[in-house]
This record gives C-alpha cells, structure tokens and sequence, in this order.
DNA sequence: TATGAATGAGAGTTCATTCAT
DNA sequence: AATGAATGAACTCTCATTCAT
C-alpha cells in the first residue's frame, strides 16, 4: 500500500515525502480523520519521524497548506502573459486554473475544503491564498474597464463583489469539472468565460441588469 | 449554557431541540470536532436519549443536512413567483437564499461546508440539495432562452455549465456576505445579477465570448 | 491483581477507590513512572472513567496530595490536647505523626518524596501542607518559651529555622522508621524528644527528657 | 544555549561535560521529565555520543549521583579538622555541607530528591553516600560523649537514631536555606548547631551554643 | 572521535456508544 | 420518557535507543 521503503533519505527528500502523502491523505480523509499512522505509512516511514521533521498534525496541515497554494497560485502566474488584453489574460489563468485542479485534486481538496472548514489557522492561510486570487481578478476587471475606455462608475467594493463572484463560480466549476468525467479544463474556461466575460462585457459598456425597485415590487 | 432542562417533552419537540442543538454545534466546530456530549448538553438533554431518538451521530448528521436542505430549498421556492419572466425570479430566489444562508449561517455552514467535506454518505446528501437547485437554475436559463425568441444552439450540457457556475457564484457570494459586515443580502442579489445577467442576457443574443484558438495563440 | 470489579457504583464511592489506587501506585512507582492504565486497573474500573471523575493525571495526582495533606493534619491535631503544656503537645503530636506516616507508607511517600520532587502545582500543594505544620511548631516553641518565663531574645525568624529544623528532623526519622524493622512510632517520637528537647549537650549530662508513661498519661 | 561546540575532545573532558549537563537538567527537570535529547543538546554534543560514552539513562544518572556523591562527601570532609573536640568538628562539617549544598543546589537535587524518589538502583546509590554521613555523625556523638567523660548508658542503635534525625534536621535547613533568600550557610548552620547541642531545653534556660567567631578560627 | 537518520513501544487523552434502571 | 454509570477503541505525541557512516 504505502511507498517503497527507501530507507536514509536526506531531510529535505523525506519532508517532501510525507507532505505528498500528508496532502493525499487529507484530501481524501480529510483533516480529521487522516490519521498521523496513515500519513506515515504512506510516505513510508515511522511516525516518530513525521513528528521530528513537521512537529504536529497541525503544522503539517499547515505545510500542506502553504505548500498547495504556493503551486497553484504559482500555476496560475506561470500561464499567464500580462502584456495582453485583460480579457485574455482571464482566459489564459483560468485555463491555468483549470489545469492544476485537476492534476492536483487532492492538493485542491485542501485547499478548498480542508482548510476553510476546520477553523484556525487554517481557514486564515486558505483565505490569505484565495485574497491574492480575488485581487489579481479585481485588478483584471479594472483593466478591462480601462481599456473599454470606461472609467467605471460603480465603486471599487462592487468590483470586488464581483470579483468574489468570478472566484467563487471558478471554485465551483473546478470541482464540476472533477466530477463529471468528459469535462476538461478547457471546456470549463471556455464555460466560465462565456458567464463572466460576456457578462462583465455588458456592464463595462454601462448596462447593467436593474433590478425592479421595491415600489414597483410590491404592487406588482 | 444549554437550553432550560424542561423534562417530560413530546418526542417531535424533544427531536427538534436536539437538532436545533446538533446544526449549532456541527456548524459551528465541524462535524467531527463536534461532540455528542456537547450537543447533549446544548439540548438540555442527556446523551442516551439523544441515541434513542436519532441513533448515532451519522444518522443525527445526516437528519440535520436534510433538515437545513429542506428549508433552504423551501425558503428559495417560497421566495420565487412562478408567473414572472426568468430574470426576475431570479432575482428573487437569488433574495431568498441569500436572506437565508444569512439568517442561517449554522445551517448554511452545514451544507456548504460540513457536509461537503466529510465524505460519504454526507456528501450526496448535500449534493441531492444542491443538483436540485442546479436544475431549478437551468431551467431559469432555458426559460429566458424561450424569453427571448432563441432556440439555443448549445447543448443543455453547456447549460449545465452555466447553472453550475451561477449556483459557485451564488454560493460564494453569500460566504462573503456573512463575512463582510456591511453587505446585505439585496446587495449581494444585484451583485449577482448584474455579474449573471448581463453576461447571460449577451450569450441569449448569440453573442458568446470567442475564445483564441490555439494556433492563432501560439503565433501570437 | 486490582481489585474486585464491583460495578456500577455511586460516583463518590468509585472516587475514593480511584483515589486510594491512585496514591498507592504514586506512592510506590512515582509520579511519571505511574500510568493512568495502571492506576484505573488497580481501581477496577476502565481508564475513561478515571478521566470522567478526575480529569487528567495532574488533577488526580494533586486530589491524592490534597487527601494525603489533610489526612495527615487531621491526624496531627487530632493527638494533640492544645491544653497540655508545649512538651506534651510536641510529643503527642510526634506520637501521632509517626503513627500516622507508619501506617500510611504510600500517602507519606506522596506528600515527602512524590510531591516535592515532581515541580509545580504539586510542590506548592506539599509545601503548603508542610507550612501549617511548621508554623504549628513555631508555636509550641514560642509557647514553651513563655511556660519558661522566658521572652526569647532571638527573633522569631530564628524560631523558624529551629522549626523547620525539628520538621526536618521529623520527616528523616519517619523514613528511617518506616525503612527499620522494629523502630515503632512511639520510638521514634522518643528519640525526637530526646533530641530536640533535652539537647544533645543535656543528653550527655545524662538529663534526657523522659516521655511520661502510658499509665500516667491515660490518667493525666 | 547549550556548550560552545568544541570538536574533538579527549574521552574524560567530554564525559565531564555530559555529567555536567545532565546534573543540571536531572536536577532542575527531575530524572523521568529529563530528555536524553535536551541533555545532550545542553552537553553539546549528539545524543549517540552519550550512549557511546554512558550506555543508557539509567547508567548516565547513576554517575551523576555518584559523582555528586563523591563531591558532597569530600567537601564535608576537607572541612573537617579531625583534631577538633567533636562540637567543633560538627560545626565545621556542618558549614561545610550548607556550603556545598548552596553552591550546588542542582548536585544536591539529584542527591537529595531525585535520586530517593525513583527507585532502584538509585535509591541505593543516594541511601550508600546518606549512611555515611550518619556513620560520620554517629562517631561524633559518641566522641562527644567519651569527651564529656560519659559513657552513654543508651545503646548505640539509639545513637543512629539521634544521628538520622540530625542529619535530616541538615537536609531540610539546606533545602529551607537554598529557597529563602538571606539565609546564609553560616546561619544555617548557626541554628542547626543551637538546635542539636544545646539543645531546644537549653535555649530555653538562654543558654545557646556558641560559635566560635571568625578571627579565633583563622588563627586556630 | 562523532553524527544524521530512524524507530518500537508506550504514554495521556478523548469519544461514540451502551447498559441497567 | 429519561439518565447515571461505564467502556473499547483510537488518537496525538514523546522518548530511550540504535543503525550506518
């Protein structure tokens, strides 16, 4: 079951050893569940040496964490070129995206899962990684504006929601895309974009859906 | 701490104290941080006749998941006027859910997060939920195709897509929500609408975001 | 090996047992070297309930020096007739104490050895213990002082120094006494008398103290 | 933190390093809360090279005791003028001993508390050095006697008595003397000697043992 | 002479769950 | 309808000790 037993590995090896099963382990058991025996026989070694090098289950989870979103924010900035069009550079991260989620699902389990629902400190390193992601999206959609030659008159917090709302439908198709066989990571860019670029289209040229105001609501 | 130890209650009333207790708890500190003493003690009650009644702490789990399932979907369709045009019962099961989960967050941590990441049976449970709000979206987006005179000419697994991506929107809009002091649930409805719509209302006029294919983006 | 396995018993009553197994393994094998599994098989009940009724090893270790400490002032004040002149109290009080750690061997080596040597909280609980004694001494020394017409010219702080002196002496003899067959209490509190009272310098003018004897003492 | 890391020692100098450091973490931490690691670490040397040179924890505390043994016993003894009446050589083995004792309270914890309260072998090894002690105090008493022209009427079992009680009379002033800031070894001293010689009777009748003051002794 | 890498064994602690009333 | 008493099983974590160099 566990990995061959390779045995007096320098340190360094052996650390990135146990976090590959550690974050195998938690995304599928979860953080509560895996137990530290499981992780040490997957990386194949004891459990007393899992404690000398990471110290705790939680600064294990910890370096699973920083570790995860290190790579993905990393993948994401690798794929895309900013000297092009805003909207280009939304396609190109997505698909970047897209493409380390589902070669990394364990990693994304951790990330997305894992970490935001077993508290602190956990949900505060997952949060600081998605903050980097809904700004670097922010300042996507105020180039866009930018270039349509349109100073946007809403504030800068709506962006932000929207952006929020960009981050959050990539998350959701991220785990769709994980889940249905026969969709890939282009599929689900190509999805996305249609939804949010279109739609954000639409509002940089000053249309926004109204909503009926609650007058009108209520007699009607 | 616990609710008043009134003894001697009816077995639905006694069922529901334990549960009101349960989705606390379990939204609160995870489901498996959670304990059943704890959850005992929050119902005012002692832990044997929480076995009694809901036979183990999966089973009480899952009737919690169905339970908050139930009312957030109830609270939705309640929110919803059939007769209108799509756009505008969007909007308002957008209100809905978004007044819900507020006014919920146990409950809403629940099915967002806790249930999602416990595995299985859990899992499905909150996915069956969740599938049907899908669905109810899709059809939304198929209705405003009609709307519009448009026979569409993507496939409904494209839809599916698109419903899967409003619904990530949705969800991580009203996380934000809740954590963002000073964000109310019409202003995370509009937000929403705004980003869906708009971008929407652009693919129903055949006017899909293009993306660049790929030998064109090598040369480029 | 423990003891008979009674079940189901009142919760004080299963205390007391877990406390008198818990004071004899400290007491024999020492703190660190006691195990929780041994201390709850001795007490014929599983390792849980231990926990249940004390809480953590820590816990139950200062519950055994507080029962100890009380146990053995009790017994202390208990032998002593505060109406008798300060010799006769010091001797009775010596008779008790001995008789008390001779047949109490394991609460003696709690309090003595286990306590003192294993660091806070439990020096502070012992050492307590011991100051209400020693002040208690302090006393009966000043007291004699007074029956002697006596204003003493040295300051009390020396008295203190002749107490713990005297207590000193006490515990060492209540060791030696434990450790040598055929030194009863009644000896050893002789030889105390003799020491600390008369002197060594009268001991050699041939004055010891004469404890009275038994007869007279009934009848005094 | 730990030694300097000075390579390549000869054998002896590095083992007196090791004793050094595990006396000290022996007698501040205790001997089962004291690390094989922390000591080799406070050594500065690798925890393979302490077994290497002293075989196990066990034989490691062992030496320990008996090197503080060894230091205790010859500190006492060089203070000793054999020529003195049997008074003054207390006195002078006495100020010795607190002297020691303060000077090296971590010596006297092993020796003292550590060592007596974990069992065997140790037990022995501190209980060999203490009968020593009340063999040398023993002998006291009994010259003083012969020096007083007395040839004690009480046997000499009785004499090992009034010598274990002095001797624990000492162990508590200097474990009182090293936890109350001002009080000297000369003071301890001092009281002891008023204790035991003259006896409390004495004290009482203001007539107190005299310590001869420090010019006469230089000079004598 | 000296050490980095590694582990078997066992500690304290917690928890879902049941029994007897 | 309701509970005080009780536990099997599992978990995280630590430590004395050794191997290979």
């Amino acid at each position: 079951m566990g990995a061959v037993k390779t045995k007096r590995m320098p340190r360094a090896v052996r650390e990135q050893q146990m976090l590959d099963a550690a974050v195998r382990t938690f995304g599928q058991r979860g953080y509560m569940a895996a137990s530290m025996d499981e992780i040490a026989e997957l990386a194949g070694v004891s459990k007393p040496l899992v404690y000398l090098y990471l110290n705790s289950k939680e600064d294990l989870f910890t370096a699973c964490i920083r570790r995860e979103a290190a790579a993905l924010t990393a993948a994401v900035r690798a794929g895309v070129r900013r000297e092009l069009p805003a909207d280009r550079q939304l396609w190109e991260g997505l698909g970047a995206f897209f493409a380390h989620t589902s070669l990394n699902p364990d990693g994304w389990s951790v990330l997305h899962l894992q970490a935001r629902t077993h508290g602190e400190p956990f949900a505060s390193e997952a949060a600081a990684m998605r903050a980097e992601i809904v700004a670097f999206v922010t300042q996507l959609i105020l180039a866009a504006a930018r270039e349509a030659h349109r100073d946007p008159d809403f504030p800068e917090s709506d962006v932000v929601g929207l952006a929020e709302a960009l981050v959050g439908a990539a998350e959701a198709l991220a785990d769709w895309a994980n889940a249905t066989p026969g969709v890939t990571a282009r599929q689900a860019a190509a999805t996305l974009m249609n939804f949010a670029w279109s739609g954000l289209g639409n509002l940089m040229d000053g249309q926004p859906w109204t909503p009926p105001d609650a007058a009108h609501e209520a007699s009607g």
